[in-house]
DNA sequence: AGAGTACGATTAACGATGTTAAGTAAATGA
DNA sequence: TCATTTACTTAACATCGTTAATCGTACTCT
């Protein structure tokens, strides 16, 4: 009776190939600059094959997103498991997150730099537990980490996190966007957005 | 022998018209939901008359993203020209600039969210003269004023300018593309960003 | 005034895109 | 053994940005 399961292995098998594929092409060129037909190409299946997986190129795009992130999750966790100082803690996230969107310049583009299909999924996108959200909800608790440990003035957690994002936010997309800017060096600037924000905020 | 000018002035005359209807629908739309075709259809000509006048969509854009950032610089210049308390001053600037993108959210993504295209206008990009860096370059302006007023320390001007940058980019276009993410509050998070930033660097 | 020309604008077409509908062939279940 | 499901493909559609070829006319020059 394995017979089922052997085809839902296989099945499974080719979805994560079509993943896969989908994923380095558009690591390499950018969604955009991907077709459907490319991506099929590469895992020698025809174009339509990849609508029996997924939705749409968006839906796929999402997918591969989705895949991405929860390496961020992952990586932000060992971050807070350590011990020691809150804030330096805290500091260390937030690079690791900057690094991580330049590390995945197209990735990141998609999932937060990318205009929110006009599809009713205004409630779908921020659920808990999508990878995104998770990655956000490390600032909250880094944030209350600290101000239990005295290090900061207990305001407003979810306005300070949101204040956070924005910063980290911010460095990470204009040097993906514009990284042909005569920025004062790429370390220099990342350092002293991270800086500047837990400053204001511990004061 | 008025009558090359005439014919410039015509000329000038349809390029405008291009122009404002390519930025009606752009704004409305967004840049890639809007087809050459239809801007064609709105003014009632040919869509290979718009290749006349323009190189490609992409110069388009570009020619329609540069009218409104003047109008950004316009209304910094108006508030650097205010007396009062510089660093006061500045906040307002730095709000002003988050406002206009909110206002133009279209434009906003097209002229920082988006990948900087292959071509190698890698210098003319971020020439001083593009209503792009004649915008930044009030950051720097602002955060001299305050240095100047003793207001603030004078370390690396260019480097706190970067991260003001950094900053105020982020929370805007995380409000563009984040639009349904359980802010909150706008006001408040753009406040509080504000007030991160400048609180951060006064130190 | 009439021939030549330059130029604004158009028609037609190309190649590529995302996506759907219809069809095929093989594996499965009765 | 025959019907049905399943995995996949071929063909096609509508639309896109863009180019080439062409048309018509307002202008220039003799």
């Amino acid at each position: 009776m394995g017979v089922k399961e052997r085809r839902a292995r296989q099945k499974k098998y080719l979805r994560q190939e079509i993943l896969d594929a989908a994923s380095e092409l558009f690591v390499r060129e950018g969604y955009e600059n991907v077709s459907m037909r490319r991506i099929a190409d590469k895992i020698e299946y025809s174009p339509t094959t990849i609508y029996i997986y997924f939705k749409d190129k968006a839906d796929l795009l999402e997918q591969v997103c989705k895949e991405t992130f929860a390496r961020l999750v992952q990586r932000l966790t060992k971050i807070m498991e350590q011990p020691g100082e809150p804030v330096e803690r805290l500091k260390r996230g937030l690079i690791a997150y900057i690094e991580f969107g330049l590390e995945n310049p197209h990735h990141y583009r998609a999932t937060f730099m990318m205009p929110i299909p006009d599809g009713l999924d205004h409630e779908k996108y921020h659920q808990a537990d999508s990878p995104g959200m998770q990655a956000f909800s490390f600032l909250t608790r880094g944030l209350t980490d600290c101000i239990k440990a005295g290090k900061m003035h207990a305001t407003n957690v979810e306005l300070a996190a949101q204040t956070l994002w924005a910063g980290i936010h911010g460095i990470t997309s204009l040097l993906i966007t514009q990284n042909t800017f005569p920025w004062v060096g790429r370390e220099k600037v990342i350092h002293s957005t991270v800086h500047t924000l837990v400053a204001g905020l511990v004061r």
